[in-house]
DNA sequence: TCCCACATAGTAGAATAGTACCATTTTTAT
DNA sequence: ATAAAAATGGTACTATTCTACTATGTGGGA
């Protein structure tokens, strides 16, 4: 039996720059398996190209203007999820791949990655589904594992008491400090007082800033 | 400058089965890296060969009377953060693998693969840290995801507009109206009302309802 | 073309949050 | 036992949010 390779992957891009997008069309069209390739200057036209004639993998600027690669993503999954996104971006940041990759990207690559590399994530996310690189891979581990820490409430940095952290708790579910005093049997005058020293222990301007901090320090899930 | 391949890598197994545990230790002889070679018969033999001399690299079965790869595994990463653990299975469950991950293993191989992966998964522990096969890699991505699934079944169908996204995100950062208007160059009155619809659409009581809703529906993270 | 969603802007008043202090009692740690 | 930290309650004031409406221009879809 004789190995043919087929043409057998049609690949949209999105990107914003002009340049960057079209030295990217040459790009793919080099590839071996790559067949057609067609471009867009954002989430929103991309969505039109896929609406027309979806394709197998599309390749998607995480930063655009219009419709980001954030949102474009999103709709995509949501409605053709046949259509393998593969999402390029400048950030290596860990809050955006976790992100992406719990919206259903598909992979994920840095811009300054090789072009064999795109050419090998292409092929993987088609025959099989996810393509993972180290970068993604690890802030996985390394989410799994810290949910593991977060399942104990302890606190980095800052020093709250356990009074503080139950009214940060009630604070975070929408009470107002009238209900939070009424629930605790408190004066509303403690209630605000304790408050007002996690704002400042916390450094926050005002109470959304402590919602923040109780998200991103994982008192709250 | 000359490429020398050192053989810098000691490595113990256990396993409670004779006839494959001294075929692995011929095995990993063979390895190019591979310098000292040593076996135990369960966990707790293992934990004292390591206590003697810490090797780079261990291999442990998951399933071993006396002490198994579990508990083995507790105890290694505590006291040696600095040895490998490549634990070696029979099950590709799922539970087990995220367990194991959790716990701090740094490669996880069904029984089955081939003796050029083990090889490739001792270097890589030692020189990267951990080793990422599709197996685990797999598991950790739809545990990420499923965790999306859990936390948000009521948000997804709410339909937020642009300028009302952008204006959540603000509040998010702890803008106060005032600042947000001066920074969009809006009347305050308009900033306001997106609030009061977002929290409409939302069902927020408040502006911390908002926050609540940005970090668990994933749109801030 | 007509309608609707969206973004924009407004008025006015009630409710709540936030600032800046101080005082007392209870608990905890040295 | 004593000092420090935490929890409680207070006054007085200002700032901001929240509610409940009305209204206009614009762009896209049926």
């Amino acid at each position: 039996m004789t190995k043919k390779i087929t043409r057998d992957i049609n690949v949209y891009i999105a990107d914003d720059h002009t340049l960057f997008r079209k030295a990217m069309v040459n790009l793919l069209r080099t590839f071996s398996r790559v067949n057609e390739v067609k471009d867009a200057e954002n989430g929103k036209e991309l969505l039109e190209l896929v609406k027309k004639e979806p394709p197998q993998v599309v390749v998607v600027d995480m930063q655009m203007p219009v419709m980001d690669g954030v949102e474009t993503c999103e709709n995509l999954v949501k409605k053709y999820p046949d259509v393998k996104v593969i999402m390029l971006t400048m950030h290596d940041s860990e809050k955006y791949i976790l992100h992406m990759v719990e919206l259903g990207v598909h992979a994920f690559l840095l811009k300054n990655t090789e072009p064999e590399e795109l050419e090998h994530a292409i092929y993987t996310v088609h025959d099989k589904d996810f393509y993972h690189n180290d970068l993604v891979a690890n802030v996985l581990r390394k989410s799994v594992r810290e949910q593991l820490e977060a399942r104990r409430p302890e606190f980095s940095n800052v020093n709250i008491t356990d009074r503080e952290k139950e009214i940060l708790h009630l604070i975070c579910k929408e009470l107002t400090i009238k209900e939070i005093a009424q629930r605790l049997n408190l004066s509303e005058h403690t209630v605000r007082n304790h408050r007002t020293n996690l704002m400042e222990k916390i450094g926050a301007e005002n109470a959304i800033g402590l919602v923040r901090f109780a998200y991103e320090s994982g008192l709250i899930t």
